[in-house]
DNA sequence: TCATTTTATGAAGGATTCTTCAGGTTTGGA
DNA sequence: TCCAAACCTGAAGAATCCTTCATAAAATGA
């Protein structure tokens, strides 16, 4: 389990019935729209419920308060980019360093931006309770699938230290976050994304080359 | 002015007297105090007064409303922190590429620094009304700040493009932003801080090389 | 068909919050 | 000393919000 500190944050109930499934995935959305088109001062469970198109009383058979629905709607986005960048991190492993970094960096922008309205949205509540804790974890996650891979690198003289991975993906996402929310477009991401592969390779290079 | 649309985050009055301006002090720092000891969701007007030891009349004289207190505070830091960094740019005209880079980060690691319990108090509130405007206004003085320094290296075949410089400078805030969250020791600021330096170094060498 | 389980409703209680304003105190200068 | 301006107070109105619960509808399966 997750631990007593999250014990308010669990659901209270599971969907079984199919038409309680959709509602769920209803109110999930409706929450990042709010959360999109109001901000999270004016987010309201009235509000994500009538957005959902359902009643007060059906989201909380779900969950158990306000901040649980936040929770889960950030929780859920973050595991699903993590997955995305292990699985990157595990295809790269014993390809040349400048190839790793590159379907890393990729991996990561491309499911940031797969949904970019809910990584922006979710920026708005990160600092939430629960939210840095969870952030941390996932983090953590992403370093050691990275520091992994890189391991496994045949082109290189010293393995960069934790603090300089740690930048690394620091600055990664600090570039990211810059490039969504200006709501770029294809072409933009496409330049920005090539650059923060360059950033990334650039500074590995430089870490890996003498004592890192 | 400020246009219109700041109109409502204005201050109703300034002080006169030596014992308001204390009073107006006293209310920043505690905003600062509550915002980080209670999180933006029980940020009060009345929490905010009463830890500054006054009444709430008395905050109502100085900020018409709740957003106005909060935006003053992101404002008066975020001026202070581009300040620095612009001074800091001026101070590296014409100097190396690599020395550019140092002055330029270290100043802004600084400044973030100085205060580091405002920087992240900031970070919860940055994407309310007003602030993502006010962001993106500061981060354009450092970014031209940037541009023009960067102009003035001696030792650069291309200037590198805007796109480079918002990544450097995107990439440098991520890399800051998780440092200050993590409540560092002087020994991890002085070695994330060189860190950073060379991440930017790394990069501005590699655009700055060939076409950029 | 019918009993049981699952799901949905939405008015209302209780609590919190923002903001105002009528009335007080303190300050500075004439 | 005395007055006007500056400053402070804090109770209270109006609005909002979170959450519950009694009730009702829908689905399941026997």
């Amino acid at each position: 389990m997750t631990g007593h500190a999250l014990a308010t944050f669990e659901p209270r109930k599971t969907p079984i019935q199919a038409r309680s499934t959709v509602t769920v995935e209803a109110i999930s959305e409706a929450t990042i729209q709010v959360l999109l088109s109001q901000g999270p001062e004016r987010l309201t469970t009235t509000r994500v419920a009538e957005r959902a198109g359902v009643s007060v009383g059906t989201l909380y058979q779900y969950y158990p308060n306000k901040q649980s629905l936040l929770f889960a709607v950030l929780e859920h986005h973050l595991n699903n980019v993590a997955e995305k960048v292990e699985a990157a991190c595990r295809r790269a492993c014993h390809k040349p360093l400048a190839q790793m970094i590159q379907e890393m960096v990729e991996a990561f922008v491309d499911a940031k931006m797969e949904r970019a309205d809910i990584s922006v949205a979710l920026y708005r509540i990160a600092t939430d309770v629960g939210g840095p804790a969870l952030i941390k974890r996932i983090g953590q996650r992403t370093r050691r699938a990275t520091e992994a891979m890189l391991q496994t690198a045949p082109d290189i003289q010293s393995p960069p230290g934790k603090i300089a991975i740690d930048i690394m993906l620091a600055a990664m996402m600090g570039a990211i976050r810059s490039l969504l929310e200006k709501e770029p477009s294809s072409g933009e991401v496409r330049k920005s994304k090539e650059q923060m592969v360059l950033l990334c390779q650039s500074y590995m290079a430089a870490v890996t080359a003498n004592g890192g």
